[in-house]
DNA sequence: GATTTACTTGACTTATTTTGTCAAGTTAAT
DNA sequence: ATTAACTTGACAAAATAAGTCAAGTAAATC
């Protein structure tokens, strides 16, 4: 499975851009977006969705891959990690159902 | 489904306990408990475990629940919520896996 | 082998978010 | 009307995340 750092610089690449071209292109500095490919810092909504406009990729899924990410990296010290995921689905079930009920 | 802070409350109403008897017995402010017990703010993880211990609830429950709210949180305005729990599960297992192949 | 180019790294500052505190407020019982 | 239990809101403090800049590699080119 590609990690969203991973699918960052690729996109890059496969545009052939360089680094400097998209930090002046979308106002974000060189070394962050560097740090964004290795996977030392993790960008904001807005500078993924940024860059996937740039980069021409599907916005959905480069976000979707971002958050999932975040997810992770929050659960990166659970023991019950899996056990929690699993609740928190639940309640998420939970939740739109009652939305829908209100509706 | 019971939420995070009903099962605060409720652990402390079984223990017959008043707020600010847990406030002075852990040393948190009485007005933070009760923000806990109402969903308006979200305990540490270490004033979950003191919670816990206090209360004598099953302690890795109670972090699960916590947790798993903090995960259904951040995703509250996500449109793709699901695939992204998906997505991190996925993520998650490949994880363990890599980890447990190194060993 | 010195320069240039593309990218990386680390330390630091700034901004945002989360957590804690206190005083005043509500509700219900006495 | 007082007291007891709890709640609320505004603010302060602490923690975390994001951004910046200068210096540092590594590979290609002269």
């Amino acid at each position: 499975m590609k990690s969203f750092h991973e699918i960052l610089r690729e996109s890059r690449e496969k545009n052939g851009l360089l680094l400097r071209e998209v930090s002046s292109k979308l106002q974000i500095d060189q070394a962050l977006i560097s740090k964004f490919e290795s996977g030392n810092r993790k960008p904001t909504r807005a500078q993924v969705i940024q860059l996937a406009r740039y980069y021409d990729t599907d916005k959905e899924e480069l976000l979707v891959q971002w958050m999932s990410e975040k997810v992770v990296y929050e659960l990166r010290n659970e023991e019950f990690a899996d056990e929690i995921l699993k609740v928190a689905e639940q309640k998420m079930r939970y939740l739109s159902k009652s939305k829908n009920e209100k509706a």
